[in-house]
DNA sequence: TTCTATTCGGACAAAAGTTATCCGAGTCAA
DNA sequence: TTGACTCGGATAACTTTTGTCCGAATAGAA
């Protein structure tokens, strides 16, 4: 039970990309977290694939958000990098072995499934209920200004 | 973010074994379920190592659970044979690269960290709230006792 | 308009984690 | 005493995740 560790990274892009207005480079906020650019690609593409952020491509270009800060839940970034897929996945055991359970008393889910079923939507519903902007606001009140001014144009550089 | 495909295992199990009253042996409930015996009993080892089960050695031996189904929840379970790290480890990104913070001003928690260990705890609070006996009582009510008398007698043979 | 430097995107290996299996140490019943 | 049967941990095969690479497409400069 592990979920990718590019989850961490692809938070932080979404951060760093709030900040700065123009379209930051991959290289750029690979640099920035000290990772590998090739693998911080890969997330970054997976983001784009679920529209959270938006590519330009050529010179000056780089990766943008689509949307708003608070219009972007944990939830989304988790989903877009790690998948959708629930954690537990019901192997319909009862319709094995001997004393297999017949398919047509199996049109309800099981207590079991349905019990992971509720964890995993208490889940995410807490997932979805912090958004990037959540993030920001708390990073900007434990923040001294003048290192939030330098980063910002350290990124713009 | 997958758990592992055992824990459905070992809960089936639990509830196999909360229904007999003498001691299982591993291959018997693998042959129930139709599952790899040999990878079957490496989770009951894990259930065993966590205190869920005793094992007892030598003829007729087999497992037993060692408190009342409704004793044991879906959390004791999980983390018995998924293990209890949370989904999400923070690499501590933020102390990394050009702008990384000062290890002194990292004795709290970031917000990301915050949140991902707060969905954590709803997901396992959820777990926590349902027990075996609560399955049982779910099987109980939607099978008809002669399917349940014939399951308990297999299990006895 | 052409050209080049720069970008992202998907295809390609390496590592880790999970799944599955085996045989030996220990134990209980006969 | 015997003997067969049990679990337990050490051992391989596989799948998923992680990490890397180079080519197609683009925007800007000449
Ligand atoms: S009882 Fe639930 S978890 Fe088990 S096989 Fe059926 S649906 Fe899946
Ligand atoms: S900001 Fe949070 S998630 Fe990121 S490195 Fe720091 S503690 Fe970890």
């Amino acid at each position: 039970m592990k979920m990718s560790g590019g989850v961490e990274w692809g938070l932080h892009c979404c951060v760093a990309l709030s900040g700065a207005g123009a379209p930051v480079t991959a290289a750029k906020l690979a640099e920035l977290h000290d990772v590998s650019q090739s693998y911080l690609a890969k997330q970054l593409q997976l983001l784009s694939r679920a529209g959270l952020v938006r590519s330009t491509l050529g010179q000056s270009g780089g990766y943008v958000l689509t949307r708003a800060a608070n219009e972007i839940t944990l939830l989304d970034v988790v989903e877009a990098i790690d998948g959708v897929q629930p954690a537990f996945r019901c192997t319909e055991v009862r319709q094995r072995g001997p004393l297999a359970v017949p398919a047509e008393r199996c049109d309800t889910p099981c207590p079991i499934a349905r019990a992971m079923d509720s964890a995993d939507r208490a889940w995410r519903e807490s997932l979805r209920a912090v958004t990037i902007a959540d993030l920001i606001a708390d990073v900007n009140r434990t923040t001294p200004p003048e290192i939030l001014a330098g980063a910002r144009e350290w990124l713009r550089a």
